[in-house]
DNA sequence: AATTATTGTGCAATCGTTCCCGGCACAACC
DNA sequence: GGTTGTGCCGGGAACGATTGCACAATAATT
């Protein structure tokens, strides 16, 4: 292996000109023989091509970048990571954009507005091609993002979306999987069904509490306030969780059964429920959404809602990539939804 | 808020030479004006600082790292973010990077060579000033990190580490936290006690087994090899895990417990001794690394060795960064362990 | 033999920014 | 009155890669 030692201290990886100096020839034709061009002789391409290769030469990306006006690379925004169902949508994302030649950039919010504001601001500065956003549980305002969609920067919004802006939605089905777990609870017996959800101008919340709603009107169940709880920052915080829950549990009429909106709410409930010693599902049947693969170990047990995590990821991904690569402005914008699907838990 | 029309189609950033014509000045008064040089009369510079605000200025980072020759962003390798512990890893990671300027691009392996090479190789091209590594359980041959070392790319080893490279390490105590989870074992009066790891080679592999070892060998009870079983991929597929645990319950002389040496292989190893409905810890006694913060909720029960997941991400940055920042060549590496906790579940 | 293709290569501009160098005023000095 | 200084600003090179254009050398044609 041959070592640059242009400078002894720095990391600096070849260049064309180095390329050019070693081999006597000129950076243009270096560059045009390593993109096999027609008009390089085969004798000059194989010396450069092999030099190339023995010192594992490989393009600047940022210069490439300047010359392109592009990047190359994706910003995703999302709430955590550790939340499984997000970890399934990068994992898609990724296997559709690494194909595609593509850099994903991921950044976190832990449900905070601030934190998606100076991320996608960042991202946007950073000259990243184009963003795929699930919005935080405190975003109410995106007028920031209408900036940037104004000024011409594409953007595909998963799971937590908003209307304000006219682009590529991708969700999944969240009032039928909302109206499925909780007519599971029904059919179970219960008949004061609660319901736990984030904050309450999420597009999820929103569905969910509609499905819900659906259901109960269905089979004529009333529908009551009190029986919804609401966690600002999506049980970010377990003490949200905790709160809401001892509150049902309080009073008089206590539900029999709850439906919760969220992985980290499915989860943080499943906690809560297990510290009071409330018996599950004698005394409470939960249902809810959740992307965990194991929640078959889990006690108390839990009835999920499964999305299609993975390939929301990739659609998201693939319908980004096409509005980035598009030739012409695009205008018409489609709302993909997937369905879910409930993997009963019943002990 | 003005925006640029310059091209009505594409995201087009106003730039130092916009601002240079608008204002009739060359481009170099502007950068200087607008980097508050002495040599810049105060009107000049107000009317530059003034324009400039107006259409909300922001440098062109890609052309930046072009000229200063680094990006101001770490790249970082670790076989997946799903798993809860690299999941607090990277949340510690970005609370130091975010602090001190740097943005962070996570790559994941899958525990795969090849996609950890490809991706490395890709941050390192240029778009990364550091690397924070944690080898893939495939990872045998570092030379391509030894290569991009030599040349002078600052990086910080993780968890999975390797003596072959002379850099910073940071890794949990390893040989304890087995040793106390292998004690816990024999406490619980486990005899035959088997040890489920991943890839004989990685180094937490090692560490893990030498403190498994030291437990075994202070109570005088035998080492046997039939007991020691390995998952070549770290239990990504979930088949490794049940093969292994099948093959453990078939031998003549079951074990009565089983230290399990990973997070992925823990929640795994879960999995399959409930599919076979063996009682625990009736018939088995399970110890494992994990830092799921669920283990309260599963069943069987799983005593846990936790590592500081968090604090050694922040730990590694802040290190990867000083190596970055560092003016002189730094030839002092460190080796820094932490202590790991155990907590024991016992139903 | 002169002209025209064809082939292979180099020059220079470009992307956006920084910074060295030099130039033009005008003032202060011996 | 020349020299030096100083404040203010523009020109242009550089970072690394691509690419249109020019030009050389050779081959093919008239």
């Amino acid at each position: 292996m041959i070592y640059n030692i242009r400078n002894g201290i720095m990391f600096e990886p070849f260049t064309l000109k180095d390329i050019a100096k070693a081999l006597g020839l000129s950076t243009s034709t270096v560059s045009r023989a390593l993109r096999d061009t027609h008009e390089i002789s085969p004798e000059t391409k194989k010396l450069v091509l092999d030099y190339a290769q023995k010192i594992n030469y490989r393009p600047n990306p940022i210069a490439l970048s300047l010359k392109e006006r592009r990047s190359k690379s994706i910003g995703v925004s999302l709430s955590e990571v550790a939340n499984q169902y997000f970890a399934q949508v990068v994992n898609g994302i990724e296997s559709i954009a690494y194909d595609r030649g593509y850099h994903v950039i991921i950044t976190q919010t832990h449900e905070f507005y601030e934190r998606e504001k100076v991320n996608i601001q960042h991202l946007a500065s950073r000259s990243v091609d184009g963003l795929l956003v699930s919005l935080s549980a405190e975003t109410t305002d995106t007028s920031y993002l209408q900036n940037l969609h104004q000024r011409g920067l594409p953007m595909v919004f998963f799971d937590r979306v908003t209307d304000q802006i006219n682009t590529h939605q991708i969700i999944a089905n969240n009032v039928k999987g909302a109206f499925e777990a909780t007519e599971y609870l029904i059919k179970q017996g219960c008949r004061r069904i609660a319901h736990l959800t984030s904050s309450d101008h999420l597009s999820i919340s929103v569905e969910r509490l509609n499905g819900y709603k659906q259901a109960l009107a269905k089979y004529n169940l009333p529908f009551d306030e009190a029986y919804i709880k609401y966690c600002a920052h999506g049980g970010m915080f377990q003490e949200e969780t905790d709160i809401a829950i001892r509150e049902l549990m309080n009073l008089r009429e206590k539900p029999d059964g709850i439906f919760v909106a969220s992985d980290r709410l499915s989860i943080g409930a499943l906690v809560v429920f297990k510290e009071l010693k409330i018996k599950v599902p004698q005394e409470m049947v939960i249902a809810g959404f959740c992307n965990s693969d194991v929640l078959d170990l889990m006690c108390p047990t839990l009835t999920s809602v499964r999305q299609p995590a993975f390939e929301m990821g990739q659609i998201a991904t693939d319908m980004l990539l096409n509005l980035i690569e598009s030739k012409y402005p695009v205008h018409d914008f489609e709302k993909k939804i997937l369905d879910t699907s409930l993997s009963i838990r019943n002990s």
